[in-house]
RNA sequence: CGGGGUGUGGCGCAGCCUGGUUAGCGCACCUGCCUUGGGAGCAGGGGGUCGGAGGUUCGAAUCCUCUCACCCCGACCA
């Protein structure tokens, strides 16, 4: 139905596209793998960034932020670090005309700057925790890119934190992934899986990784967030000790975690069809739309002064658009709007007025319903949570019927090979086991989730011995 | 960087092979009429250095050379 959409089943990779494009979200910028986010795409990393904003305001976090460019020295202080990220980073060597004294990086994150000035700050027990976010754009020169998914440029949140324990850097690097895992949830309506990085999947430069992973429509994962226990990595590359109780210099803690635009691809390909972008309620800024219908003169005004008091009445307590444009039809309308992902529409004819009806349309079922005009306002509030508990509903119904217990490397191969889905599976821990699976399947170790069975099993590849099954699956 | 493809009004394309008046078509846009419960219709209208440079020719969107950009598929990655 949907003009110009290319349907999932025909090519899912060009639907995704069409839909970011259609729905106004972002578009290509002139810059090579870069993207402009359009009010649309950018209205939706405003909802991210209230909520998480919020999240992190109450788990005792305060927000900075730290500059763009970082001295070359600073980038090769940490050697896992710098051998991670040097081949994606972009590099000023010019400012003012003149070749720069020193190199600068545009950062691909900010482990380096922040941890260089945490060493001016720390200098007691009494300076920790260090508990800072900031909200930024980073630069990652991928070579192959796609809208939110992977750009160059991408915008996130950064936390770094500094403790004086390792357990409390721990402690730091589990809440955070949880408040991760509870925003993808219950805002994203996206269930995601918590689990840790296999040591070939972590970060450069972190003690080890941990991730929440989502299943998209075509069965592939996305991890959707990350955070990492540094250990004292940086703490020592850039010297930041604190003296502790006892009177002992000791290495500062430290803890990385972030979350990007990707969420917006994350959430588009959970939950968006053949009409385009589909928008769980929390996250749409404007989640009803008014559309007035009327064919005479006479009928409009009986249509708009009724539609006109529906929506102040409803204003005052949701967003609401009110759809009164001449120039189009009714049908266009509805169509637009679904595109655009707007959860529930509102639809007001000269039939309704007549009856004191309204029709209510939710954008995840399509169903229609005629209410009532007085009990319209309640049948709102109520909707929009009942849809946004069922489209989280059906998403996890999706990761589950796709997600495989898998016991031989056959079966392993053969899924992954056809329709794809989540393999639990044994694994003995050994990184030659898991490139073996990457180089015949493709498919990688998304991680080790954090709930898996206690469960003695043999790893799929080599039969050796394994505590419990990780997930492989192929991912973005 | 390897393989494939595409550059022609804002968008999507045709024209190119076989050079020849004023470069077409659909959508979008503007004006008017008419319409409005699932992307209406009619009439009129505006808008193009044919990606760029060079060459061949009386004449190039079309042929030749070079070049640039982007997209798709692989190697790297949140």
């Amino acid at each position: 139905m949907a003009k110009n959409i290319t349907a999932r089943s025909s090519d899912y990779s060009k639907w995704y596209t069409d839909v970011v494009i259609q729905a106004k979200l972002a578009d290509y910028s002139p810059v090579k793998g870069s993207m402009v986010i359009r009010p649309n795409g950018y209205a939706i990393w405003e909802m991210i960034q209230q909520n998480l904003d919020r999240m992190f305001k109450d788990t005792g976090h305060v927000n900075a932020y730290f500059p763009l460019l970082i001295p070359e020295s600073f980038m090769t202080k940490e050697a896992e670090h710098v051998e991670g990220f040097a081949p994606e980073c972009a590099v000023v060597t010019h400012g003012g005309g003149q070749p720069l004294e020193e190199n600068l990086y545009i950062r691909p994150t900010s482990e380096t700057i922040i941890w260089s000035m945490y060493k001016k700050w720390i200098m007691s027990y009494r300076d920790l925790p260090i508990l800072i976010n900031q909200w930024a754009n980073v630069m990652r020169w991928e070579m192959r890119t796609r809208l939110f998914l992977r750009t160059s440029e991408f915008l996130w949140q950064e936390g770094h934190t500094a403790h004086a324990t390792a357990e409390e850097a721990e402690a730091e690097t589990l809440r955070m992934l949880n408040v991760y895992k509870t925003f993808a949830e219950e805002y994203l309506a996206m269930p995601v899986i918590a689990g840790r990085k296999s040591e070939s999947e972590k970060f450069a430069g972190a003690v080890h990784t941990y991730s929440i992973e989502a299943m998209m429509q075509d069965k592939k994962a996305l991890q959707a967030g990350t955070s990492h226990n540094l250990g004292q990595n940086f703490a020592k590359a850039f010297d930041v000790q604190f003296q502790d109780k006892d009177g002992q210099r000791r290495y500062v803690y430290a803890t990385s975690w972030g979350v990007s635009t990707r969420l917006i691809g994350a959430l588009i390909m959970t939950h968006s069809d053949d009409n385009g972008l589909v928008l769980p309620p929390r996250l749409a800024q404007r989640p009803v739309v008014i559309v007035p219908i009327y064919r005479k003169e006479e009928e409009k005004t009986r249509v708009l002064a009724y539609a006109d008091a529906l929506h102040k009445e409803l204003s005052a307590r949701h967003k609401v658009i009110f759809d009164d444009r001449e120039q189009y039809k009714p049908g266009y309308k509805f169509a637009e709007w679904e595109l655009q992902g707007i959860p529930l529409r509102i639809e007001i004819g000269p039939r309704d007025v007549e009856n004191n009806k309204v029709v209510l349309v939710r954008r995840d079922t399509m169903q229609k319903e005629f209410i009532d005009r007085s009990a319209i306002a309640a049948k709102v509030d109520e909707t929009l949570p009942l849809m946004q508990r069922e489209m989280l509903e059906k998403a996890r119904v999706w990761q589950k019927e796709n997600t495989f217990n898998v016991d031989d490397y056959d079966s392993l191969k053969s899924i992954i090979a056809g329709d794809g889905g989540f393999i639990n599976a044994h694994w003995c821990g050994s990184a030659d086991c898991e490139a073996t699976v990457k180089e015949a399947t493709k498919a990688t170790i998304r991680n080790i989730p954090f709930d898996r069975e206690e469960e003695k099993g043999a790893c799929v590849v080599c039969g050796k011995p394994s505590d419990g099954r990780v997930i492989f699956a192929k991912a973005y």
